[in-house]
DNA sequence: GTCCCGTTTGTAGGATCATAACAACAACAT
DNA sequence: ATGTTGTTGTTATGATCCTACAAACGGGAC
């Protein structure tokens, strides 16, 4: 079995799917149309199991049962498979949700007070940096090591507040990253003056207005996780720290 | 427990959650925010486990740690949280067919030849109903007993077939469907002329050229089985068969 | 001490995985 | 006809894994 094809037995799995009945699906794509025999021929299920396996997929609506010795079984159409798919995870979430939109109503305004919050995960941390940022009336700093961690939506939000008249302020000692700050319209770029030597777990940090900031890592594994805060007696302590400390302005 | 917060709780498992999972992150939209205990206190979730399944939760991305002693959790904004899921339920569906659009390129011209196949479930009968209506090319005859296996579709490609010369009949027994029949440009509708006594079961027929059919019947829960054939010796005595029983023509 | 927090460990139940046995049937040679 | 061989579809039986659920523990704060 190769890896593309693990991968995509993981990903059916992920959908809902038992590891059987996403072998046996695949299986059936690939040959068109196949008997039980044909599938467990190509793939590791049992042949005994390949009848049951198969009615659960025919009730999901992947495939359809011919009636005939031996029973046939063809796959349907992969975009009519995705459709299907989309269509069941479109209708739970709607089902999920429609409780939850109605017990939450009560509380959707709360005040964030002397909070301190973790977030993990690249893409979420940049969605909160993001909005982190685009927050920021008079000042701003982001500084990354990485540059994947650069990505183009903080460069955009970074030439925005910049337009908006927020003093925008890029510092990195990596060239690479440096480089894309330079091409940010009124983006001023910077060098930490004091390097700190041990800072290779180091992710990003974004400072705005004194009284918000995030704070990422990236551990060995590449996953990154990071803490915010904002409007908190914490984060403006925070800040004066990492701004000494690096000796930004 | 509402009967809605089940069901709920059911859907979020289907989307991928435990059920623990589900009822934190459910109590914790209602509690805006909160700790372990509270999450215990209103759920039957023991408070030793709400821990590791929060975390879990954190990791999907559905939920802000706080660090703070106690620990405080936060989910996301709603809205951000149908987002997350569908991104991944997106991105799971991409590389889950990523390999199967591979493998299945290589067969999918393949002739249908002699073959009657099986098809469970109201929808995908509709669409392979649609599916074979629209493939005819001189006559097509649509019978049906239920005014809810009438649907819209079908409707509209029975005049988009009619707009285009196929000789479009529309036959029931029911006032109902004859009713919607008539609204519809260009269809003839005829009443069976030997009414059959014991149809409680029969569902809908689709022929199209003397080539192609569809046959569903509903049981008693309701459901809804069909055949189909196309371009098969097969398909062409079974149209024969009901023709002549029913008198359509 | 007493209470609470967060962690760890252990057990029961259920679903899936994996293997085996079975009756029914067809093909074929004796 | 008879027996052999092979296939099909069904069913039964462990093994294994994950979740649900319960209980105990060390460490702090009061």
């Amino acid at each position: 079995m190769t890896a593309d094809e693990s991968e995509a037995i993981d990903a059916f799995e992920h959908l809902g799917l038992t590891s059987y009945e996403a072998k046996v699906f695949i299986a059936l794509q690939r040959l068109g149309s196949g008997t039980a025999r044909d599938v467990a021929r190509t793939t590791d299920v049992p042949r005994s199991q390949v009848y049951s396996v198969a009615e659960s997929l025919a009730e999901h609506g992947l495939l359809d049962v011919q009636q005939a010795s031996p029973i046939r079984y063809r796959p349907v159409d992969i975009e009519d498979a995705r459709t299907i798919l989309r269509d069941r995870f479109e209708h739970e979430q709607d089902r999920a949700f429609e409780f939850v939109d109605q017990v939450s109503e009560a509380v959707a305004d709360e005040e964030t007070q002397e909070d301190i919050w973790t977030v993990r995960g690249r893409d979420r941390i940049d969605d909160r940096t993001v909005d982190l940022l685009s927050s920021a009336d008079e000042r701003l700093v982001f500084a990354t090591r990485l540059p994947e961690l650069l990505t183009d939506a903080i460069g955009h939000v970074l030439e925005e507040r910049a337009r908006a008249g927020v003093e925008t302020i890029a510092v990195s000692r990596t060239d690479t990253v440096c480089d894309r700050f330079a091409e940010l319209e009124g983006v001023s770029v910077e060098s930490p003056t004091r390097p700190r030597t041990d800072d290779h777990r180091s992710g990003r940090i974004a400072i705005v207005d004194d009284d918000g900031i995030l704070l990422s890592v990236v551990d060995d594994g590449g996953e990154e996780t990071a803490i915010w805060s904002s409007e908190s007696l914490f984060a403006t302590v925070l800040i004066q720290l990492i701004e000494a400390n690096q000796h930004v302005r």
